[in-house]
DNA sequence: GCCAACGTTGGC
DNA sequence: GCCAACGTTGGC
């Protein structure tokens, strides 16, 4: 199958990318929404997502790569049938995309960041993808 | 199986 | 701090 983009967000404080960055390697753990765990479960090795802090900043701020596929969170009870995924920094964006640039861009505007915007872990489009690394290059959208 | 009440998330 | 969106729970 091609390589599937995606988007992650965590609250900073939770973690941030920094922190990502600083660890070297991450577990994308906490996913507690049923939406959000198809998404996982749907990650293969070698797709990349975008790491978006919610809340604080409200912008994507880099890529990272998939290491490992789902399997079950450690952190949730036993049995239950959450997962997480091991996930490894590729490179900062240049410049953070923020919320407000891609709800001003109508080739964005069907996000489902936009769309639905609670949900933790999105698809992102090929032509997405691409849209918002070219964002990225320059200041502010 | 429906629906109201409630809790959580996340933007503003 | 408020509110909208959405998921979950519980009564019937």
């Amino acid at each position: 199958m091609a390589k599937q983009y995606w988007l992650m967000k965590s609250e900073p404080d939770a973690y941030a990318w920094d922190q990502l960055v600083k660890d070297g390697t991450g577990m994308w753990d906490g996913v507690r929404n049923h939406t959000a765990k198809l998404n996982l479960m749907a990650m293969k090795v070698g797709d990349e997502a975008l790491f978006y802090h919610s809340n604080i900043g409200k912008e994507c701020v880099g890529i990272m790569k998939i290491t490992e596929t789902a399997s079950p969170d450690p952190t949730a009870e036993e049995g239950s049938p959450w997962v997480i995924v091991r996930v490894a920094p590729v490179r900062a964006l240049k410049h953070p995309v923020t919320l407000a640039a891609i709800k001003a861009d109508p080739a964005l505007a069907d996000m489902d960041l936009i769309r639905q915007s609670r949900l933790s872990v999105g698809r992102v489009t090929p032509a997405e993808w691409k849209h918002i690394l070219k964002k990225s290059e320059k200041p502010a959208g």
